[in-house]
DNA sequence: TGAAGCCATGAGTATTTCTCATAGATTGAT
DNA sequence: ATCAATCTATGAGAAATACTCATGGCTTCA
């Protein structure tokens, strides 16, 4: 069987030009290179170099060889290369799962200096699942889960990377725009808009409106959040989004975000993985990073 | 060090899906590609697989080393294929030297069955030499010689192929179209039309006319066969050729061979091979052919 | 003619690779 | 749930392979 190291002898001989210069550069004794050339062309029953006196010359079989030597030992080096580069977690293809939508705007945030300090590793952000953001995890669909539900389980590890408050936007001039904090009867008479998920999905049910029987008179759904923006800015509706979001965009809107009940609405977004992939560098790069944004957008 | 055997285990376990029968396959214990596997991914530092009980996931690290795997293995098998037939003799490139003139109209019948009957081997012809037909044998540059003068040194092999008398081609009508054999003195007043080479190895001179002290009238030379003798059967000079090329072209042109001196001069033509190539099956293949076909022109 | 460099070879050692035997895990059927 | 069948992992010893050392012959060149 030809192997790798037959192809490293017949190139290091080209190119040292006698076999004991070839030796050192393989790291062999000239002996071990002497009887590793008489077993190969005893295998392949034909001999690679013609020997006169001390000049070597391909034979055609040399000269084949010596071909598939320079075709083949580049690629087993790149290769290598690359391995390295997994083994150190250096290189990969990391896929998100979103399953916070409003996450999106803060994603961006965490994406851009990733794919500058991480240049090997690729990026992709999925949003829908099958069988919901854990089973993508463990289907190997994702490789890393950004939700607000750390449903605990073996074989995950979940980081909280980012709090925040889930606030009531309304039009500037709206009649709760200056209240200090709206109460669930306050939205019965409002459109509400959301993304297009199930409600018991939607904070503002589950935590807020569900718990006092309370439910707006319309509910809208929209995917695009600066489109949702828009709809409350042009006094269509209100929404539930997070306070920095609002924030950012009431800079330029006509809009503001209100506490929703006394306390407010106290939401944590945690980043999942795989415990397999704990490991690796690029994982915890982006976890690291993702801890880094938090704290200047609270 | 990424190996061969590497490369056959991740394509063998990838084709057949468990571990044991890829071990079959390799005709390897399981035991023996366990440790193997271990040892590469120890070697690596990383996994190639993810093993969730008996399932087989490749890691991104065992994804691009299978994508090695196709490319390589198959490029090794090849040239692998490629070397068997060299060993075997069945595939070369055979670099034919001529040293004899009149030859080529011969060696191309030699060359037609060859080809058929040695898909594998390529040939080429070659007419000048830097330093003498041997010297092209010994430095490689042609595998074969054609040769009428048979030089014994150490290190070639000469097998005779083809015997002929040389004769002297003249016009039909000539003087001395019907003589039984022509005399040294009978050229004196002819032109003598001949190849472009030096006096010492035409042999009408060596072996005809320098010993009996004559010299034709005039000397010609001429490079292609068939236009010398066209000037032949124009009247326009004398030549000698081999027996059988003027009886092939008698057929066609008012021309005639004619004996030189009462035995004639009588030749053989041997084909010379380095000593070091006497295995090599198309080679053998090649005089063998050359040996029929000489028996065809006598 | 001798010195230096190169290659081949035999013998012994070191390393690697394999097999055998066995045990743990997983899967699917009863 | 239990059992049988199948798969994988592991340790230990055996077999095979690869390597080094020591040496000698050959070639080249001054």
């Amino acid at each position: 069987m030809l192997e790798r190291s037959h192809l490293a002898i017949i190139a290091a001989v080209d190119a040292r030009g006698t076999l004991t210069e070839a030796a050192t550069s393989l790291h062999l004794s000239q002996s071990a290179l002497s009887h590793a050339i008489r077993k190969l062309e005893h295998q392949l029953g034909t001999a690679l170099w013609e020997k006169e006196g001390r000049l070597l010359r391909l034979t055609q079989a040399g000269e084949q060889m010596l071909l598939l030597a320079k075709r083949l030992l580049p690629q087993f080096e790149h290769t290598e290369q690359l391995l390295k580069q997994f083994a150190r977690g250096q290189r990969g293809a990391l896929r998100i799962g979103m399953e916070c939508h409003p996450c999106y705007q803060w994603l961006l945030k965490v994406i851009t200096p990733f794919l500058s300090e991480w240049p090997d590793v690729d990026v992709d952000v999925k949003q829908k699942f099958q069988f919901g953001g854990i089973g993508a995890l463990f289907s190997y669909d994702i490789d890393i889960l950004v939700t607000p539900d750390p449903l605990r389980q073996s074989g995950l590890l979940y980081t909280p990377v980012f709090d925040y408050e889930q606030v009531l936007v309304v039009h500037n001039e709206h009649g709760l725009a200056h209240k200090t904090y709206v109460v669930p009867e306050d939205l019965i008479d409002e459109t509400l808009i959301s993304y297009p998920v199930e409600r018991e999905r939607l904070d503002i049910y589950s935590e807020f409106l569900s718990p006092a029987k309370c439910v707006p008179k319309e509910h809208k759904e929209i995917e695009a959040t600066n489109i949702m923006l828009q709809m409350v800015a042009a006094g269509r509706g209100v929404a539930a989004l997070p306070k920095w979001l609002v924030e950012e965009y009431a800079q330029t809107m006509p809009i503001r975000g209100v506490r929703m009940g006394k306390q407010g609405i106290a939401k944590q977004i945690f980043l999942g993985i795989r415990r397999s992939d704990e490991s690796l560098a690029y994982l915890a790069g982006f976890i690291e990073l993702a801890g880094r944004v938090q704290t200047s957008l609270k």
